[in-house]
DNA sequence: GAAGGTCGAATTGTATCCAATTGGCCGAGC
DNA sequence: GCTCGGCCAATTGGATACAATTCGACCTTC
């Protein structure tokens, strides 16, 4: 009843807390007590934990048993990780798509590309890092592979998560220069040269963050890890 | 507290149905009652929910809400879309890894062929799904990214299901001769060979699926969602 | 004063209970 | 004879109740 639109309370509460984590209001590391929840959204703890638990199956929360759910923090080596995972993934993806990219692709890339400037020019930083995600997704569906796609919608929504962690909270997540140029290269049809600006463009991503900063904890571990043996 | 092993009781459900399904004991489509699982297991139906929809995370069961769980039926176009994703990430992380190739890396290689060889010659079945499914994960382990290798794990679950579902009873999963000769390319160390011999061996394998024979209900689907009812 | 242990509040894990939905069965009506 | 309609068993979805675990605070002890 009360029709509460098409979709279930705990895929509303899924896309709540995903935005807050994207939008940096969520920090990593928040505790996601199932009780508080509950109590926010009007529903008994059965539907958050299914909310959460499919939070964590996209790594967007850590479920430690007995101990709670918490926003991801990713460690620098895992953020390196998704990052290069990427670079692997939409390159090949781009190599399969883009002999098949039609009209519509690039008109639908087009129109991302400008809602991506008009994010930027707004300073809204929630509507760049949608309009990027986009733009990176709608660049791989061309490839036409669902399965290889839902591994990149993942990753994209990891890689959020890691902006928000790692990156300067004044920078661009993803410069939409790097897209332009990269929009002008694939009209070439140059596979090669595409995927060199792709990777060049992810790379970029990943360098403009900052892989120290990063909370009190994790750096003094690290620095624990990186003293070998000799004390 | 019943030292129940160090896993707890939702992990081990989770192996077993895994493993039923892989080895062909329950066919895709077979259905998964909450209550009669709970009943084998001696546990309520929270906790095999949790199972269930871990599973259904790793696509190896569709939850279909208020009409319960089944043991995942892929659609030929699925199938092949999980072969095509193999092939891709697959190729990609032996181009990242070939160079990385250590030693140790070579021998465990050589080791899982061993085994996989031994399967062949007792005719079992399940352990040859099982040692063709670690000869690529060991394969792919010198990329060095766990990202990418946890999206290959589920692309190797996925893939033992399809084969279940879709190869002919008696044939291997995964010729070992491919694995032989593969590995016989990965020693000289050229890549673009290694990866045309593992993308063939891939192919191979998609091959060798019969993609026509369980099409009982999906066409006369279809023929109904294209027929507005009552003419 | 510091270290260690114990108790208690808070939170998660599991079981059970009730409501809602599904699908089939049977009977009424055309 | 066939179809449409409403009941009924079975099963899932969600809420609540209870048990188990964690973590912090306080107290004791050296």
């Amino acid at each position: 009843m009360s029709e509460t639109c098409a979709v279930s309370i705990d895929q509303r509460m899924r896309a709540d807390i995903a935005e807050a984590i994207f939008d940096q209001r969520m920090a990593p590391g928040t505790r996601l007590s199932e009780a508080g929840l509950g109590e926010i959204y009007g529903v008994s703890r059965t539907v958050v934990r299914k909310a959460l638990f499919h939070l964590a199956a996209d790594k967007l929360v850590d479920i430690r048993p007995n101990r709670g759910a918490i926003v991801w923090q990713p460690s620098p080596a895992e953020a390196h990780e998704v990052f290069v995972a990427r670079r692997v993934l939409e390159t090949s993806l781009l190599a399969e798509g883009l002999a098949r990219m039609t009209e519509t692709d690039h008109a639908a890339l087009d129109r991302i590309l400008a809602a991506d400037i008009a994010a930027h020019e707004a300073g809204d930083r929630q509507a760049m890092i949608r309009a990027s995600g986009d733009f990176h997704r709608r660049l791989a569906a061309p490839a036409n592979n669902s399965v290889l796609l839902a591994f990149l919608d993942e990753l994209i929504g990891r890689s959020s998560l890691i902006i928000a962690l790692y990156e300067a909270r004044d920078a661009a997540p993803c410069s939409h220069h790097d897209h332009q140029a990269l929009l002008a290269e694939i009209a070439t049809g140059d596979v090669a040269r595409a995927q060199a600006a792709l990777a060049e463009h992810l790379r970029d991503c990943q360098n403009r963050l900052v892989l120290d900063a990063p909370s009190a904890e994790t750096p003094a571990l690290a620095d624990l890890l990186h003293r070998p043996r000799r004390a």
